[in-house]
DNA sequence: GAATACATGTAAAATGTTACATGATTTT
DNA sequence: AAAATCATGTAACATTTTACATGTATTC
């Protein structure tokens, strides 16, 4: 999967596996994201795949940029991936709910704790979704001209900052529940 | 991670590799799921490392059962780790928002047809957690005699609930975007 | 007669995380 | 003086998925 996250971004621009983790950070993390080695170790099996071609670019004062360019192969088997529906849920994991299910012998205390501090931690991201990133995106449509790709984008915003205010939601309800 | 889903469902009561696959369908899988085959090499490991035994119980005309107990250094770990507080947010992965992230070269019908696809099945969704999830932790409350751990179950379910009218709320929009 | 439920597992492949290794430049 | 940024990668480990393998009993 990580796979055509990185053929996307790289069917913009070519881009370094440095770079690809930035770009990843700013606007996918929200709902894909990979750890640096990943990327590094993705690339270089889309590259054997013939997906991507990479060259170095040499720096004064840098080490080397290796940046790499998607193929004509790698446009395709992109385009053939997102034309391609999906046909389920995506089930989740949620180690938060893990523990709160099975919770019921600890002190209840210790358990409110836990979801008041999760509050925070929600609203801190909440407010950046309506801020930084709403930012982000609205920069790189207008850089890069791109009206209709950034329309796009919003949506995957706003599923960040809708998801982000129902967990909060739930978040009051349980705590009160527990309270109570 | 599975690991103490495993030992949370035998700290209530012994069970094989298949009724634990069974239990996680009906009450976790909302926020926590498994193959049969990694339930059944994490019992293995489990064992391995004493948190739990397990002793073969013979069956006539079915195939024997293999039935684990957790151990008393189980239920230790166990609790250690639900007394544990997360100090952060959950990343999630979505394959349908990354999807969409990039299908600004597809055409708007084929992502509408995906999007009103999807309401489709969290529409159903939604009334299984209305209705049979609900349920289900009404007669395991009743049946076992414990509203106390009913309550947290409770509020897992009511995520998931919560969850998935935002995921159609979101549909609505993102649809109602594109079409426009 | 076919599909599902019951019941267990192994092996291989894919995916993802953590730790290690290096080293200059820039910011605090 | 310490921490963060820039920049790349490998190795080991852990987790998860998919495929394989077997066979009876019950339900549709």
């Amino acid at each position: 999967m990580l796979k055509y996250a990185l053929l996307g971004f790289l069917n913009y621009q070519t881009a370094s596996g440095y770079d690809l983790k930035q770009l990843m950070d700013v606007s996918t993390s929200n709902f894909w994201h990979a750890k640096q080695s990943q990327i590094y170790t993705t690339l270089k099996a889309l590259e054997k795949d013939a997906l991507v071609v990479s060259h170095i670019e040499p720096q004064e004062s840098r080490p080397n940029r290796r940046v790499y360019e998607i193929t004509t192969a790698g446009q395709e088997d992109l385009k053939n991936w997102t034309a391609q529906p999906i046909t389920e849920i995506e089930s989740r994991k949620e180690k938060l709910l893990l523990k709160l299910f099975f919770s019921a012998q600890l002190e209840p205390e210790i358990i409110l704790t836990e979801l008041r501090l999760q509050k925070n931690l929600h609203q801190a991201q909440l407010e950046k979704y309506q801020t930084i990133t709403k930012e982000v995106i609205k920069q790189f449509a207008s850089s890069l001209d791109m009206q209709e790709d950034a329309k796009l984008w919003e949506t995957t915003r706003r599923f960040g900052e809708l998801y982000t205010e129902m967990y909060i939601r739930w978040l009051d309800e349980t705590i009160e529940n527990l309270e109570g």
